[in-house]
DNA sequence: CAGGGTCCTTGACGCAAATCAAGTCGCCGT
DNA sequence: ACGGCGACTTGATTTGCGTCAAGGACCCTG
């Protein structure tokens, strides 16, 4: 839990990947949605109706730049909340669905009432931020100190965490996004991906049947990279 | 705040700069603490026994990198909540404090306790989470995104805004931290940092009494050039 | 099957920032 | 005052990534 106490606490909240709702407390008032694949769940500055929560699929994360159209600034898997709301009760992000996508909504008021008879919801909803604030503070890590190929292997890393377990075993992932995208996110361009996965295929770390099924053939290669170890000697 | 409805709401939580302590419901609760130059305040994977709230002074966030050292991940100013706890009760970063600092300090048991009477405090920590991952999502706004002068720009009026009003209206800010940490914080050398400042200088936007008392001399073109809206034409 | 579209890859080139290496300034202790 | 040290700046050179430009693979549509 986010800031709750080192002793006795609730039960983890929602599990990636399989149907993790039973485990929020307040499960009963979640109703699913549906939201295909380039929909918009959030616009930035505008109202959030309600506390948004992914079940399965991808939601990208955007802030605009001033200048020139928008920034990436993240992205949340299931089980992620999808994003706070400030102070005046506006989203801070404009969230996009990069495939197609389910959601669990909850109204605020909703929340309000509940939580006055069960007020461990907020707890949960901490644990929540401080799962958001990780998934950040990785994504600064990636960018702030590394090179192309060690970026992109930590990206790969990160989709492989993500994975469903039978794929993930098998060292397979998908990508849901396009290598703008990835693009985007690793502060790269587009070139440089395309050049990064090319050389991550000729040093034999990866695989790629076609440009968005890899596999990853040599993970103890592909951490040593991402975590800014240098080259693998051998 | 953070999660809050977006209806009726709790004022504000802590305000930066003077004592804000009267705003939070749990005022009475708190403990002050000191704490001087360089001293850590919590380890990334240790206990974090206490809820911290920076009242004054500047602390950075590091988390460790498995190769090289430490990455720095952000810092907080005063109001900011230090660092949230995990699942497992302990800090995910390490926290050290850059200049002489004081803090506000609640056990958790202690909130615990407080919050079965008055659960608008957890409302109150949500707010104080949305403004850390507000901090670091500009902060991966700069970094992904910007050039050496850009980010430095960008830097100086962050900087600038947590200023004390009488500095701030003079344009003057005082660096807490040397050339290494800045250059850390915008994912630059030394020598780049170095640099962009002397740039900055020459073209007018900064004055350097010393390298750690700048004058910003023209907030219009700072300010567009941390916007990313290229050079301001004259 | 042809044509045009999108996405991805590859190549050649230039530039911005990293790297390597002095060199300056202020500070402290002897 | 002197020498040494740490923080900062500056210069010369290299390099990694961005940029521009040209393909190539696939998909859809007619």
């Amino acid at each position: 839990m986010g800031l709750a106490s080192s002793g006795h606490r609730p039960k983890r909240a929602a599990r990636p990947g399989a149907d993790g709702k039973e485990a929020l407390p307040f499960a009963a008032l979640l109703q699913g949605r549906q939201a295909p694949a380039g929909c918009s769940l959030a616009q930035e500055g505008g109202a959030l109706p309600d506390l948004l929560i992914l079940n399965r699929g991808l939601v990208a994360l955007y802030q605009s730049k001033p200048g020139q159209g928008e920034q990436m600034v993240g992205w949340c898997f299931p089980g992620d909340l999808l994003a706070t709301a400030t102070a005046e009760g506006r989203s801070p992000v404009t969230a996009r669905t990069l495939v197609p996508s389910t959601l669990w909504a909850l109204p605020w008021d909703s929340l309000d009432r509940f939580a006055q008879k069960q007020p461990g919801i907020h707890r949960c909803l901490l644990d929540l931020a401080e799962r958001s604030m990780a998934r950040m503070r990785a994504h600064l890590m990636v960018v702030l100190a590394k090179s192309k190929l060690e970026r992109l292997a930590a990206f790969l890393l990160e989709v492989r965490d993500h994975e469903a377990a039978p794929r993930r075993k098998a060292g397979l992932i998908e990508l849901a996004m396009d290598r703008e995208v990835i693009a985007q996110y690793l502060g790269l361009t587009v070139e440089s991906v395309s050049r990064a996965f090319t050389a991550l295929k000729d040093q034999g770390l990866i695989e790629m049947e076609d440009p968005r099924h890899i596999r990853l053939s040599d993970l103890a290669g592909l951490t040593a990279l991402a975590k800014g170890e240098g080259e693998v000697v051998g």
